[in-house]
Order: C-alpha cells, then sequence, then structure tokens
DNA sequence: ATCAACTGGTTGCAAAATAAAACCACCCTC
DNA sequence: GAGGGTGGTTTTATTTTGCAACCAGTTGAT
C-alpha cells in the first residue's frame, strides 16, 4: 500500500504501514460491524468503487480480510476478517474511545459498545498485565533494539 | 487534515480524521519516545521537511501537540504531546502488540516496551473492565445512536 | 567577531494517490 | 426477458505527497 515501507524495527511503525491510512481503518471498523459486501462498504463509506476495490484488494493480501463464498448462498462473495484481522479489536477499540474522550461535545450522542449478553454498555476498557495491573504513558518507555537489557 | 470531514456519529471515524494517517501516528509515537525537535522527527522519520510542518502544524491546531520554549534553554522550540496526545497511548500499545504479533517472524528482534521502574519487559496487555473482565471481540457489539436501549 | 553549520521552516515542481464518473458483464428477481 | 443490484475496471481530473532548492535566524567554534 505504502510506497516508502518504514522497514523498521519498531512494530509500530509495521502496523502502521500495513493498516495506518483512513480508509482502511474504516474498512476494519465496518468488518467488526458485520459489513461483509463490496456494496455495503460502498454505501457505509461513501468511498470511489476504485479506490474500495484497491483497499479491500490489499486487505486480503495482507491476512486481514479473506473472501468467502457469500453468506445469503448466493454467487456473490462476502470480505469478511480473518483471525489476524480480529486481532485488531484492540486497535479499533482505542480509535474508538479517544475518539469519545476527545471528539464528542459532552451531551452529543454517539455509537456505544454493548455488551452482547446483557445488552448494556460497556464500561470503559483498559489496558492492563495479567495480574491485572492498569498501564499507562508514563510506566513505560521503549527499549531499542540496540539497547541492551538491564541485568536484574 | 481531510478533505471529506467523516462527520459521523461513529467515534472510531472521528479519530481517524484526526490522526489516521501514517505521518501523525508515526510523530505521535516519536513524540511518546521522547522526540522534541523539528529536526528529530525529521531524521527519526525520514519525512519530507513540508510535510512534517504540515503534519506538526496540524497536531498542534487540534491540541495533540504543544509547542513549548526548548527544554536546553535555547532559542528554539519543543513539541510535546499535551494531556489529550498522551490519551493516545492506548492507541499506540495496540499498534505495537499487532504489529509484534502478526509483522515480524519468530526469531525477528524488535523494540520493546519496557517497565520504567524494573527495565523488564512489559508482558502483554489486554483490555479489560473495571473488575478485571478480560474483553475481546466477541463478547461485544457496537449499538448505533438510532438503535433504542434494550430495557434490562 | 566571524565563519560555518544547524534549525525550522517555505516555495516550486514532479510524481503518485485519490476521487468522480462512465461503463460493463454478470447475477437475481419478477 | 426486462430492470435493477453487484462487483468491479477504465479514464480523466484533482489533491496530496515527495524532493530539492532556498532562506533567515541561531548556535558553536575559533
Amino acid at each position: 500500500m505504502n510506497a516508502r515501507p518504514t522497514d523498521s524495527t519498531c512494530p509500530v511503525a509495521r502496523t502502521v504501514d500495513i493498516v495506518g491510512d483512513r480508509w482502511s481503518l474504516l474498512i476494519i471498523r465496518d468488518a467488526f460491524d458485520g459489513v461483509r459486501r463490496f456494496s455495503q462498504f460502498q454505501r457505509s463509506l461513501g468511498i470511489a468503487k476504485n479506490i474500495l476495490a484497491t483497499r479491500l484488494r490489499h486487505l486480503v493480501d495482507v491476512g486481514v480480510l479473506r473472501v468467502e463464498p457469500a453468506s445469503g448462498g448466493g454467487s456473490y462473495q462476502d470480505y469478511v476478517l480473518t483471525d489476524k484481522g480480529k486481532d485488531l479489536f484492540d486497535l479499533i477499540v482505542s480509535l474508538r474511545q479517544w475518539g469519545q474522550d476527545h471528539t464528542f461535545t459532552p451531551g452529543e450522542q454517539h455509537s456505544v459498545l454493548v455488551d452482547v449478553a446483557t445488552d448494556q454498555p460497556v464500561p470503559r476498557l483498559r489496558y492492563t498485565t495479567p495480574d491485572g495491573t492498569h498501564i499507562q504513558a508514563h510506566d513505560i518507555r521503549v527499549r531499542k533494539v540496540n539497547e541492551a537489557a538491564q541485568p536484574l
């Protein structure tokens, strides 16, 4: 997708090179919301058909989406998330939560995440370690590959 | 930044409209890694200066970055994350974790997150509710604004 | 004090990506 | 078998990006 692959040792850069553009992210969001068909994506996003075709092909090529026979049994096809694509769930949640916090005025309405079992809104999600510790920016730094690990 | 603001009720779309492009995301990543100066961003990213100037101005305009007098006391200026910008931490973590999982071959080296206190690598972070429940894609769906809430 | 190098840009131009519209073959329904 | 929807491709226009040159102000080294 990108002219200059940031062939970096940074996982952030690699992810951005694969799905870090406006349309790919919105396509993935729609896919999580159950959109499967070319025409559904097109109507939902208001994207030009040639661009959509390019993006879908790219997302299939990189293994985020997969083409399968239409769910309804017709001879058309569906675009569905692969397991690799489903792993982008946290990314979409991050985008959503930041958007909720910083792009809406207090009373303004927006779509919300709800628990499929109870249909109740999901409380704010936070990143925690397996033992339940909440991790924030100031707890963390990045160690580059050339940097030696600190002996304990 | 974007020609067609997806003036949507979806928080994901709004976030994507603000920071959902390759360079903005990489600039924010660098900012979390302590990069502050124009020239540092430019060298780190290999981005054209005019594009960098545009992006930095945009990120300042939307309140993700803030300009302040250079830390060293000179007459130059620094670009630093605002609180709003620091809230993008989860987004950068999401990008990083997906990249680690899906864009590196088993033995391949990459930068890692370490705990600032212990300097030990941070275990995988997961999204959890305040009571510690791990939430994944299949637990959740999106309720649109026009959709009625389910009476309990 | 002076000269060189660096900083933080801007400008102009070329190349690439994106968007809009027209077009088309196939499928599905009636 | 006619009409509309699907899933694209092609062509052309517009926008964005990238590259290189340039430049004024700042800093550092002598």
